[in-house]
DNA sequence: TCGTCACATCGACGAATATCAATATTGACT
DNA sequence: AGTCAATATTGATATTCGTCGATGTGACGA
């Protein structure tokens, strides 16, 4: 429950037809990314490295129960690795997750004609 | 109007620190991609270099005005080129547009153990 | 000019979701 | 046990968005 498999999950979209579950899929991954606030914090807790989740309420300017929610989403999607030590939640990147989304917006370099 | 300019857009993610407007601007884009049809009408379109509208609703499955709907999303976003050629339009992908998204990504490659 | 075909737009509806106040839960410390 | 601090959950609300039927627009051919 922990991290989730980093399974190549879905076929690239432009070299492969893309089934109707992969692409469902791949959609949900994308939305994950497609919020500001969720794309902030990643950007926030990628440049500390490790980073407690008190230390990002502020800097976003959102209340305690919208970055709580965000980083359920996060860590959810495998996107982030969430380990709570005492009362603190930490959060840190999983990169790895990261190459999934970008490897499926077409893993080759541009071809050119 | 017809194609925009395919600007870096945004810092990447993981590097640098990603500001108000450039997370909203980023996450806008994702969205676009961020949708299950759009998926797939983005993976027909690559794979046929260039297609015709009236050959993505069948494969689709959904009515010929939703399809029209997502097709503009993808062009307005630059995602794709329309051309009207007589009473058709016709659609061919912009990888460059594509490239934008996955560098934004995280511009390096993941580290490999 | 009239009819038809391809595509776009409009209006409406339902589902998903971002947000916050209030409350619950969990851990640490005395 | 009791209290406080950090985080998660709940309930409610407003907005966004995907979808389709109906209609509009523009192009081609008879």
């Amino acid at each position: 429950m922990d991290v989730h498999e980093i399974t190549p999950c879905c076929s690239p979209v432009l070299t492969e037809p893309l089934t109707e579950a992969d692409a469902e899929e791949l959609a949900a991954a994308f939305k994950v990314v497609a919020d500001p606030v969720r794309l902030r914090l990643l950007s926030l807790i990628a440049q500390a490295g490790e980073i407690c989740s008190c230390d990002l309420v502020a800097p976003i300017g959102k209340s305690q129960p919208t970055i709580s929610h965000h980083m359920s989403v996060l860590a959810d999607s495998g996107l982030v690795h969430r380990e709570k030590r005492g009362k603190w939640a930490w959060y840190s990147v999983v990169p790895e997750r990261l190459s999934v989304l970008r490897d499926a917006l077409g893993g080759v370099p541009v071809a050119r004609s």
